[in-house]
DNA sequence: TGGGAATTAATGTGATCACATTGTAAGCTC
DNA sequence: GAGCTTACAATGTGATCACATTAATTCCCA
């Protein structure tokens, strides 16, 4: 069993006005915060290339572009996969998120004028109604597109690409969190979050912020239903 | 005045085993690390590869690699150049570094072994050795590898790359800092956090470590000394 | 002499090729 | 038949070339 499962990939819906490379390192991206590529799968160039249809060169680029974020991995050998899941790993990327975004979402808190309110009240409504189509996918964007519009109200923000790379990193587990979430009724931390704005209330932002971070999937650890695509456990023996 | 300042670039003393990309990566690197580029400076392809002596394949995917990582920009044009700094700017990374090397210290400290806590007081007293010497470039090298050893000692870490971003992207300032430290004295905060590993305080190593990243570097908003590589005041108008 | 259009130079992008290295499979020996 | 060696295929890397786009310069005319 040396075949791997064939990509799923293509450049259509893509910006024709684009490079090619942006065009290729778009839809990788794309697949891997989808999920769509398994982790510990090796990509190479030729395969990329050939599969997309395009030259080997951008693909080159887009693949060391995403390793540069950390969302591929680059052996020794270099060789080019997809990073496997563990579930400390996957706690510590969430951690991350939480240290990181709270902080990016407290900075942010000055520079958010009603325009900006605006917007999130609108893109809080946007997830809202995707949730209620059960449109996992949609509710994804449009929550990543609500934390990033939160912190880039700070117009000298530096944390953005570091927040990127983490969501690009537990990308594909959060897709299967949020299909999960069908189930459950959450409380509506955007919500307290858009109330935390409108008193100025840096420390209620928050935790809003981390609440939602936590709501969204860090129950996926306990719920032990993803062990499928995580590593069996490791023997490291810390200490 | 078209023709910018000659860069000195050299790939001597780079790995001969390893590729010319990685050379020619790290060669950036540690000219931006060092602030040899000035900000603003544009990087051209053709002009990197002849000063390198090298084609210009390796040069574009090092420029791609070092952009991806938030230590060069890419501007619509698709010209390279160094990015700018501004105080605001400078604020924000040094807010962003104290909140996620503190964060990583202390998610670092359940894992931190007799083995890798002698790794760090060997570590301290090279910085020590070479601050008395009044050699800063070391200076800087070593405090680096202080902090990268306490972090990377989570076997489960996933901040150390996130954190390097950070650190090239106010490196040249970090260089400036060290050079002006050397007048003033300054409480051993890398000791401060010694003793808070010896005594498994997590949370006196979080002080230890926001503390020495803001003696370090955080009094040069407030000395002004370095307006020259500073962006003049930006007409923004927040809120 | 100043400003704008056309020309020229420079640059990034993408393709193709050659080579060294790595991984794999066949073949041989014991 | 097992283990090692050798041959083969596949892959990443780097170089060179062609082309489209962008920046810079020159030239012309008002």
């Amino acid at each position: 069993m040396k075949h791997k499962a064939p990509l799923k990939l293509s450049l259509e819906g893509q910006d024709p006005a684009t490079t090619v490379n942006q065009k290729v390192y778009q839809s990788l991206r794309h697949a891997l915060m989808c999920g769509e590529i398994p982790p510990g799968r090796a990509l190479t160039i030729r395969e990329l290339a050939s599969t997309l249809e395009v030259s080997p060169m951008p693909v080159r680029e887009a693949l060391r572009q995403l390793a540069a974020e950390s969302a591929l991995e680059i052996q020794g050998n270099r060789r080019v996969l997809v990073p496997k899941m563990t579930a400390m790993k996957f706690q510590e990327l969430l951690e991350a998120r939480v240290a990181l975004e709270s902080h990016a979402a407290e900075r942010a808190m000055p520079y958010i004028d009603s325009a900006c309110l605006a917007e999130l009240e609108r893109l809080d409504a946007l997830v809202d109604t995707a949730y209620d189509r059960g449109d996992h996918a949609q509710v994804s964007i449009c929550n990543q597109q609500f934390h990033r519009t939160l912190y880039s109200s700070n117009p000298h923000q530096v944390t953005v690409a570091l927040i990127e790379s983490l969501w690009l990193q537990l990308g594909p587990f959060m897709r299967l969190a949020t299909a999960q979430l069908a189930g459950h009724y959450q409380i509506d931390r955007h919500n307290e979050a858009l109330d935390a704005i409108r008193r100025r209330d840096a420390f209620a932002l928050r935790l809003a912020i981390s609440a939602d971070i936590r709501d969204g999937i860090g129950f996926v650890t306990s719920s032990g239903l993803f062990q499928d695509v995580i590593e069996p456990r490791t023997n490291s023996a810390p200490l």
